[in-house]
DNA sequence: ATTAAAATACCGACCGGTCGGTAGGTTCTA
DNA sequence: TAGAACCTACCGACCGGTCGGTATTTTAAT
């Protein structure tokens, strides 16, 4: 019997199975056959677990979510100092989307409309939640006078952040350590 | 089967349709008779003026592209002043990508894994050709010392920048414009 | 310690429906 | 009267999901 004293084994396997192959192939073009065969389990062995191929996508996305206000959010609310404050943010957020495991995080960043009705609102509710967040966090440390351009810094640093994925390769010439000093230098003073 | 002979023959109406509805509704969640629909025909009729739905795509992102070489790089590459040739590069990515009109280019942001074999391997090359672009010009405005960066500042930029398809909405409290200096202000001088 | 019942995990076979795509005929236009 | 434009009707493959049933594990009373 498997027994490891993290949380996450409550987490049943198949989700992160599921969230693999969801940031390999994508949601819809996904078949749960696809994601049962890489369970090891006929689609409907796999069904004895879900409920729908929504809800599976669901929860993994609320799994994201929750990885998120774990490991950026939480951390770095009890973190007095603004200008720390925000590199700690930076520095969170980019290990959260690079590290190999988080699938369900990158998950999040792909895809957005492929939920509907109620969950799909429910998603974008956390989504805005960590925004205004992140947004607050920025205003830190604007001058006064710049306060007003905290949504459109936010929604900066985010887009150079979430982007990431789209290009990151582990073992590539770019480490994250040198991602993270880059971005930081860059948002926080400019390449000029 | 048919035509696609002549090149500049691509303003039939159909594509920009097909790019709106892929745009709105992602590739694989689109059928065909969405396609068809939306451009009042059947399915078959559709089928008339195209070959396949990977190649419906495929000119759809390569137009796109040719969009991009017309809009930013053509013009960016006749301007010798390094930091002049920056603040247009923002400002005329920024301008393609939140142009209304423009589907086939945020459709380029979305699906990148939905073509398959030659045709993916060709569109990834038009998108490292302009990746390799923004990163000369970006090295245009780093000081020696700091060249060695010039990738990470590329794709940070890109990454601010191509990221506002997922959230800007026209018509909302923030303007195109307001983006422009904006972004532009934080990648030059940062924001503290 | 035994064992029977209950719960859980899983499967082969199948369902209604939709997908991308097509054969073959009709209408429009020059 | 030729060809482009477009249609009705249809195909096989695959989709998400379910059915009835079996194997395995857990529970609990003896």
């Amino acid at each position: 019997m498997k027994r490891s004293s993290n949380s996450a084994s409550l987490h049943n396997p198949i989700y992160d199975i599921a969230a693999q192959v969801f940031h390999k192939r994508g949601y819809d073009s996904t078949s749960m056959s696809d994601i049962a065969h890489a369970a090891r389990l006929t689609k409907a062995g796999l069904y004895h677990h879900i409920a729908s191929k929504e809800m599976l996508l669901y929860t993994i996305l609320n799994y994201g979510m929750d990885l998120t206000d774990e490991i950026v959010m939480r951390p770095v609310l009890e973190i007095r100092d603004p200008l720390e404050r925000l590199k700690q943010l930076i520095a969170r957020h980019l290990r959260l989307i690079l590290q190999e495991r988080n699938h369900e995080v990158t998950v999040i960043l792909h895809e957005d409309k492929s939920l509907r009705g109620t969950l799909r609102k429910k998603m974008n509710e956390r989504k805005k939640h960590y925004i205004d967040f992140v947004e607050k966090v920025v205003a830190g440390v604007l001058p006064r006078r710049r306060k007003s351009k905290a949504r459109i810094a936010a929604f900066a640093l985010l887009g150079m952040m979430n982007w990431c994925y789209q290009w990151y390769r582990p073992g590539g010439r770019i480490t994250v350590p040198a991602l993270v000093n880059g971005m930081t230098e860059i948002f926080l003073h400019g390449v000029a």
